[in-house]
DNA sequence: GAGATTC
DNA sequence: ATCTCA
């Protein structure tokens, strides 16, 4: 049986991954993350055909001459928070500051990266639950934001946009029913929601409640006891 | 809260 | 998704 993982990943790469996704798309993330790991990145050899390079150190990607080289391959507005990002964090603190983000607590980290540019609640929020070990960090999207007002807080169903007051009240509410484990429910939710999911039963949406599929999840109680983790938390160190 | 930003 | 403007 298949479950849902929440990996720990090098918080450099996560950071400015994560930059990337704004109001994107995954292939062209992902293309975006080559780029930069092709471009400014070490290399580390080839399999077949294919060559491979690591993901750039920080020092690489600073200055304006990134900025202008990255916005002429496609990474729009992102170019310039990837530059000024990487200039920051080496201005204000040093290369090794994200890693040790991760002996600081959650509220801390996730204030201190909401301070880079480029960096909101939402992407603090990826970077601390994906690589820094906060995992009651709850990464709130507009998905997670309509299956959280649908299914488990009504009173949030005519609200008409992802406000910061908005955002809070949604991770208050897993941290309050799932505590350290809240980052791994809302990457339940996440993972339920997606189509190529949807015929997964291990994972199915429905499996946080009681019981029943998601096709009759509405009709259910709401009452937050019949919420279940059940048996099917992992986790893991790489890929 | 609305609109712009990259493709 | 974040930022800016109002």
């Amino acid at each position: 049986m298949r479950g849902v993982r929440v990996l720990r990943q090098d918080p450099v790469e996560t950071l400015f991954a994560f930059i990337c996704s704004s109001n994107n798309n995954i292939p062209r993330i992902s293309g975006m993350v080559e780029k930069l790991c092709h471009e400014y990145g070490e290399f580390l050899g080839e399999i077949g055909d294919v060559a491979y390079y690591a993901f750039p150190n920080m020092k690489d990607l600073k200055g304006s001459r990134v900025e202008e080289h990255l916005r002429s391959v496609g990474f729009g507005y992102r170019a310039k928070f990837i530059s000024q990002c990487a200039s920051y964090i080496l201005q204000h603190h040093d290369s090794e500051w994200l890693e040790i983000l991760r002996s600081a607590s959650y509220n801390d980290a996730h204030a201190a990266l909401c301070q880079l540019p480029g960096v909101g609640a939402k992407v603090a929020d990826c970077v601390c639950l994906m690589s820094l070990d906060k995992h009651e960090a709850v990464p709130v999207d507009t998905h997670v934001w309509q299956i959280t007002a649908k299914h488990y807080m009504p009173h949030l169903v005519t609200t008409k946009s992802l406000t910061a007051k908005v955002y809070k009240q949604i991770g208050d509410h897993y941290r309050a029913l799932f505590g350290e484990y809240a980052g791994w429910a809302q990457s339940v939710l996440f993972t339920a929601d997606l189509k190529r999911f949807q015929d997964t039963q291990s994972i199915s949406h429905a499996n946080l409640k009681s019981s029943s599929s998601k096709r009759s999840v509405e009709s259910q109680s709401k009452s937050t006891s019949s919420y279940k983790v059940s048996a099917k938390k992992k986790k893991k160190s790489s890929k």
